[in-house]
DNA sequence: TCTTGCCCCTCACGCGGGGGGAGGTCCGTA
DNA sequence: TACGGACCTCCCCCCGCGTGAGGGGCAAGA
């Protein structure tokens, strides 16, 4: 099916630019590279025929599929290479990169749902605790295989945005409610005391979604993180331990 | 919160790559670009203390979330930048990014698509053959803008991979059929033509999904790229143009 | 004929974040 | 004292051009 050339076609390589969308320095290195080779005037002017315009747009179409130069170049020089492979290599490429920009995408959005809750409750957000939030996120992290962050990002999907942001609101409000028990000497198997260390295993549920795998990895990385941790949670690291302690004195009491 | 230096640390530069989980070439670069600078023994060996360990888990953190190399160290030296306008930044440029690979996966998805289909009716995918169709693919996508895009490329989505490949498959079908009316010399107003020309109509409406500025650049397309919309058809350009112009004879006599 | 203005040419560095290697040095241990 | 492994400093390479610098070609107007 060769294309019906446009009558007679002899492009500057400013036109030829033009016409196709790219810039001149493209051409220029298209040529370099080997890929489109014009005919010159008798002044060393690059002349782009019928030929060569339906050539830069087999390549830019190429491009436009995210093949490299090179691999452009292999596709229209062999004559016989297989384009479901390429079509797949393309895809493997896609996917990687696609699942290399959720997972940063999940990281900006965790930050971006700490200072926020952070701004509503007042807390200002200094240069040095966003470095020590970024950091205690960091670490934490390498607490999960990949698996399980893909798991916890996809079950933050399902519960939806606000509920995430809810649920993470009301972390502060539960650790000062139990701090108040706990300061007040109450009973850790006081029914109040009760009531709010079962939210807070229900809040951990929420979080976890029952993965025995994810409830461990998390405990690895609280007692392997205890500064970063409390760093996020907003309390003193000897609090946050004392909190903890008291609540697990607590459960034991449930029976 | 001075990080609660682990006794008294001082690691050559291949431990500490090793526990930060960077190479030696990247600390080697962080040194020259002024972000990290070590300690030298007299020898000129690089010798990493607490404070480096430190400071290289703030660099590889804020990497982490996609910060370039300067902007870490813009980050780390300003005690003034303002951490929301940076995730802000970050997500904007992250964004960006995404609604690109989006773009590029929307065009392999669809040349899966077409590639899948001429391998299910048997259709032989030949180099040349991918190569027209990416070319089509491409200049038909000119037609569109943006807007356009996303529009078409949501409702792909609403409506469902399955559904959307049944619905090109019917392509063929229903232009094969209509083919064999108008090689009949049936009358366009034969209700046999008319249900046909009705689906198709459906067919049209499916994809526009009844946005008549989407309907109107497809008309565009169709009219300036007459071989690339054949090509993806399947169909001889002069059988195409013969077979629009059935149709349009049968619309014209629904009355 | 000269100037003006616009296009064109080649050459060469820059970017980002290191990878990889050559060629040489240092250090700890047997 | 000899050896192996870790370390050192250059220096080029990757990708797809962008962005000059410094100069030539060419048609129209003065």
């Amino acid at each position: 099916m060769p294309t019906p050339s446009p009558s007679e076609i002899d492009l500057r390589v400013g036109e030829m630019a033009e016409r196709a969308g790219v810039t001149v320095r493209a051409l220029h290195h298209y040529e370099a590279v080997g890929l489109l080779r014009p005919r010159r005037t008798a002044a060393g002017h690059r002349r782009y025929g019928a030929a060569e315009a339906e050539r830069l747009q087999q390549i830019t179409s190429l491009r436009a599929l995210g093949l490299g130069l090179e691999a452009v170049g292999a596709a229209l020089e062999a004559p016989d290479f297989d384009p479901a492979a390429v079509v797949a290599r393309q895809r493997a490429g896609l996917d990687a990169e696609a699942s290399r920009l959720a997972a940063l995408a999940e990281r900006l959005a965790a930050l971006e749902r700490l200072l926020r809750l952070r701004a509503e409750t007042g807390a200002p957000v200094d240069p040095d605790t966003f470095l020590s939030l970024t950091r205690a996120m960091n670490d934490i992290e390498t607490h999960y295989t990949p698996e399980q962050l893909r798991r916890l990002a996809e079950r933050r999907r399902e519960i939806g945005d606000d509920q995430v942001r809810a649920v993470e609101a009301e972390w502060p409000r539960l650790f000062e409610a139990l701090g108040r028990e706990m300061d007040a000497a109450a009973d850790p198997a006081d029914p109040a005391v009760q009531r709010l260390v079962d939210r807070w295993d229900e809040l951990v549920g929420m979080f976890t979604g029952g993965d025995p795998g994810i409830r461990q990895s998390l405990g690895d990385a609280v007692e392997a993180n205890r500064d970063g941790m409390s760093q996020m949670m907003g309390l003193e690291p000897d609090r946050m331990a004392a909190l903890f302690a008291y609540a697990q004195r607590a459960r034991e009491a449930r029976g």
